[in-house]
DNA sequence: GTGGTCTAGACCACT
DNA sequence: GTGGTCTAGACCACG
């Protein structure tokens, strides 16, 4: 369900971050759903239990999963969710240098735009074929 | 001429690349124009030469300048930036990783695209100021 | 009667024990009255047993509730409550780094002190309508 | 400068980030000023270093401290706290459980107003000497 | 030199 | 069983 690679100089976190955040967005996870516990996916990527849980920590402060001491960790109820602005705007930066590096590299503006709707048509589909 | 932000998050050296890159493509730098040599824009923005020195290097990797020994540092020809495919690569995903971010953030998609079309805008204008 | 809410961050033993305490404050439970079993409370709850087990003994070390083996576990008398003053310590200094993080927050004193007098003044309502 | 009591029950880097934020409070550290690096204050008060990270960065997401990668760490300047509110709501949440623990081990509410303006007084002061 | 990431393995609190 | 805290020590990116 989750797929790591670790030698992709992206830290394991944040793959793991971006992939439960995908698997939300496309409702394989649903609101109220567990995740698997910390060690469970530790041992499922190979990874260290203390990676899995600063991925959970990120994600819950980010209200994106809840945290229940000695029960688990499951994925929120979304209501409070179009407050973060300030998370947008960090994001937005970061799409504008995405892009001004692409520009800088001769591609086209509507070539652009293609993959952005490319992108979002991805993150709708149950499936994890990349079309990157 | 060059800004940084050394709390941002973002590395000094990156910052550097980016800003000269965006030099080039508003034409404020033109082909044949002379950088300012390490040591100056060290002094400038206040950083260490080995930031600004890394900073050259990878532009020059990128095939943005050419650095020519005893005379200084050069704005390249524009001819061979088709075969940095490998480059946009690296950029597109980079970018998918945003718009997953800004999608999970309840970013409609043709916001998203409106954002990237001023982003692309904002680029080709002569001034800094952001529409962001 | 009782309100868990799991996903606090607040261990749920920890919130049994407060309501209790509070409803005990506000005579709702009055001194001789037999709180519901162990099992009862689990189920009104959903909870485990074993978390309902835990809040009853730090409730009953606390002389707050004594139990009774065979009949149950019933609200104390008032009398013997002076001597808690290492309770009292502890809890002034989960005061003070409340006081501190609010102060630090920029809340003025006068307010955080109208805060406080609020506080008292709900906990002896009858009712839960918190006016925080 | 700081001091760590290792068996008081408190998390070490709650209890580094409670001492910062009263160093911070009282002026002790301006803005501006560097924090001592990671490895420097792991070493002074006997921990780990990452004990003393995981201190630092939740201080960073509060903004009360801004890191910059290979420079160090810094009291950040307070231009955007007053937006917190959330956080306040949180720490009068806090504040409001220790307010019923004291009056229900009989504190009287005047006293307990008594103790916050002790509280308050002490974190102007440059000393340490609790009068908790 | 700085902080960031990751691993291995320990102990504790909560359910 | 669950997650939270902490230590020890490794490697990396940045300045």
């Amino acid at each position: 369900m989750i797929q790591i690679q670790a030698a992709s100089g992206e830290p394991i976190y944040i793959q793991i971050i971006e992939q439960i955040k995908k698997l939300v967005l496309k409702q394989v996870l649903q609101p109220g759903d567990k995740l698997p516990s910390v060690r469970e996916l530790a041992l499922l990527i190979t990874a260290n239990p203390n990676t899995v849980s600063k991925a959970y920590k990120e994600l819950e402060q980010e209200q994106v999963v809840v945290t229940i001491k000695g029960s688990g960790t499951f994925v929120n109820d979304f209501k409070t969710k179009e407050a973060n602005q300030s998370l947008v705007q960090d994001e937005l930066a970061r799409l504008k240098s995405s892009v001004l590096a692409l520009q800088f590299l001769g591609l086209p503006e509507e070539e652009c735009k293609d993959h952005v709707g490319r992108f979002y048509a991805d993150n709708r589909k149950e499936d994890g074929h990349a079309s990157n």
